[in-house]
DNA sequence: GCAATGACGCTCT
DNA sequence: CAGAGCGCCATTG
């Protein structure tokens, strides 16, 4: 039942530019309850050459969960940065000013 | 087939 | 407010 990831990489899809979402967001409005875990899985699972905007998805603490170490942190906060979204030094972003306002059956972020 | 790990989230201390 | 522990499912060794 690998097919989440497909359902997952179109929610990651319908993300804004210049917005972003959490790991726990796109696995609710994937139909993936509580398994924010399998929507970080399945980012990682992206290839270079993927049309998802997957650097739009950031944890619910707001900071990237990516390490330098792991995967392209730093390329993470560049892309945001370049959409517009201002990026902490540690990787901290607003959710309440960047936050995707989500236009769907299920949303859940700040009114 | 078994065991360990992982781009997370929530609750409790 | 900060830190630690437990739970979810899939992938990989």
């Amino acid at each position: 039942v690998t097919g989440s990831h497909a359902r997952i990489y179109a929610i990651v899809r319908r993300v804004p530019r210049g917005r972003v979402t959490t790991y726990g967001t796109v696995a609710r409005l994937a139909g993936l309850p509580g398994q924010a875990r399998l929507v970080g899985y399945a980012l990682s699972a992206l290839d270079a050459s993927s049309t998802v905007p997957w650097h739009r998805v950031i944890n619910a603490q707001g900071r990237i969960s990516l390490t330098d170490a792991n995967g392209s942190r730093t390329e993470q906060a560049l892309r945001l940065a370049r959409e517009g979204v201002r990026v902490s030094a540690s990787g901290a972003v607003p959710l309440a000013t960047y936050g995707w306002r989500v236009a769907s059956p299920r949303p859940r972020r700040a009114t």
